[in-house]
RNA sequence: CGGAGCGUAGCGCAGCCUGGUAGCGCAUCUGGUUUGGGACCAGAGGGUCGCGUGUUCGAAUCACGCCGCUCCGACCA
């Protein structure tokens, strides 16, 4: 059977690079671990962006910018903070280069008096200026956002999933009460979980990270996980109560109505450039990648069969006019993307690109279809019948005064059903103890496996140690506490004490 | 940084064991034939075989060193 990619599922890690490669999304770059990422891939960031901005707005927080270099002794002030990220640190130690003996080397007299480091998160910052800015409560609560990219320098990259340097959105706020500043944290859970299921159509599951998977510094660290289609676990965002930890190092203290000076509750969030790595993996399949429409740079692309003959002008003309027509149509609260391809390459191959791509819906126009004002599409969501691609003819005028925006509306919504069935099918409830989990985990780990929702007596020092090197000896962790909890828990899976909360336990990236 | 594999034309690969100066498929270019849709015929262009050193009359092939990539570990949005 011909595909358009040569490489299937079955081996996902391969398969993902092609459709990486394929799709036109990004490439590596000379600098290692860091991505280029193409026009087609940076449209979808765009768009992501875009919606998620509006969201971030919406719940009342405002965009900034601050630098990207950190003095090294901010990244010190808070214990936790540094040790966790100190491994993954570029550090600036010059500003200037000299050629010594024909090399450019960085030159000894223009070293800093202070490293500076690249940042790979912003509440040491971004603190130091709250510090500043907060000096009553009347200044709270403080609603901070910023669309930057960061740099960990990461021992094993992978294209979107994993990148030296990312592009993510990073909120931070201040609060006067813990009650508000827990509030923050699981509102912004909520806004990632519903753009991620509404726009992205990549079901999740919020819930709690247990205490040693935690944001470094972190009172409580909140995620949403989803679901790849090899069953692991990808961490889709995350969204952190700080309590007073970085206020307390950094000083960030307000004048209540009392009078009384007190430490601000601050929290942060973030998701990254890699929900594009989780949208193709979730929704590609064995002809490459398929994009939500919501986040598709062109929703509907119009292929002209041209033949250098005569009648392609008339082609090309009606093809243009539908082009036109589709983009005055709008889906999804903004105008419909719709693109006339006259690239000058084979029609054949322009639809296959398209596919590979993973554009929503694919128009091919041919001579007969300009003269009897017919459309023929592609659904790239239900591309196949057997081996043969289905490609459908209806009346333009159905098309577009019925059909053009009712079918993304469906692509968007059946990619999301595909995945959420997946995702619920695929969380195994039945295991009550550990021999259960090692029985059901054994065996090659190519296999998909999925999640096992058990319960556990939430341990904390040398008993979490403890339960973390079991689970890591079969390659699993926790992935969170989901926040929709059951009345009544059976026992501890590690320990048979009564259960405390129910947690997912899956492999993941 | 440890273990495994790989690096040959834009992409995918063969050749390496048993050294003799590079080949296949797809893509590209030209001409022609086709045309409801991943076409066919003929011809052409494109590679200092990852880099360096050594062995040799001669190295893609053998040896040593380095670099890069992929997978597995440690790290992680």
């Amino acid at each position: 059977m011909q595909r358009a990619l040569n490489v299937t599922r079955e081996r996902f890690a391969d398969w993902y690079q092609a459709v990486v490669r394929d799709a036109d999304m990004a490439e590596t770059s000379p600098v290692r671990g860091a991505m280029v990422i193409k026009p087609w891939g940076y449209g979808v960031w765009e768009l992501l962006q875009q919606e998620l901005d509006r969201r971030i707005k919406a719940t009342g927080h405002e965009n900034c910018y601050f630098p990207l270099f950190i003095p090294l002794s901010f990244i010190a002030k808070e214990a936790e903070h540094v040790e966790g990220f100190a491994k993954e640190m570029a550090v600036v130690t010059h500003h200037r280069l000299k050629n010594i003996d024909g090399k450019l080397v960085p030159d000894p007299a223009a070293k800093l008096e202070e490293p500076l480091v690249v940042r790979p998160t912003s509440e040491t910052i971004i603190g130091d200026a709250f510090a500043r800015w907060v000096k009553s409560h009347r200044d709270l609560p403080l609603l901070i956002n910023q669309w930057v990219n960061v740099v960990r320098w990461e021992m094993r990259p992978r294209l979107f999933l994993r990148t030296t340097e990312f592009l993510w959105q990073e909120g931070h706020t201040a609060h006067a009460t813990i009650e508000e500043a827990v509030e923050e944290t699981r509102k912004m859970l909520e806004v990632y979980r519903s753009f991620a299921e509404d726009v992205l159509a990549l079901p999740v599951i919020a819930g709690e990270k247990p205490e040693n998977e935690r944001f470094p510094g972190a009172v409580n660290t909140y995620s949403i996980e989803a679901m790849m289609q090899d069953g692991k676990a990808l961490q889709a965002g995350t969204s952190h109560f700080l309590g007073t930890h970085f206020a307390e190092a950094q000083n960030i203290r307000f004048q209540n109505d009392s009078s009384e000076m007190e430490f601000c509750n601050t929290t942060s969030w973030g998701v990254s450039t890699r929900l594009i790595g989780g949208v193709i993996m979730t929704h590609g399949d064995d002809d490459g990648l398929r994009l939500p429409p919501a986040i598709a740079p062109r929703q509907i692309v119009v292929v002209p069969m041209l033949r250098d003959k005569p009648e392609d002008e008339e082609v090309l003309a009606y093809a243009k006019s539908l082009v036109e027509a589709l983009s005055s149509l709008a889906a999804f609260g903004y105008p419909v993307r719709a693109l006339l391809d006259t690239k000058k390459i084979k029609s054949a191959e322009k639809r296959w690109n398209w596919v590979r791509r993973g554009a929503p819906i694919i128009i091919e126009i041919g001579p007969r279809d300009a003269a009897a004002d017919n459309i023929t599409y592609m659904r790239r969501d239900d591309l196949r019948d057997g081996d043969k691609v289905k490609s459908v003819a209806i009346s333009r005028r159905e098309f577009i005064e019925e059909k053009a925006v009712q079918m993304l509306h469906e692509i968007q919504h059946g990619l999301f059903c595909e995945a959420k069935a997946r995702l619920d099918a695929n969380i195994k409830r039945d295991v009550t103890d550990w021999a259960g989990v090692e029985s059901y985990f054994a065996g090659s780990e190519d296999e998909f496996k999925g999640w096992l929702r058990v319960s556990w007596g939430k341990p904390f020092g040398a008993a979490l140690d403890a339960v973390e090197t079991r689970l890591k000896a079969l390659k699993l962790t926790i992935r969170n506490a989901p926040l929709d909890q059951p009345e009544t828990l059976a026992p501890c899976i590690f320990s048979g004490a009564p259960g405390a909360e129910e947690i997912l336990i899956g492999r993941s990236y």
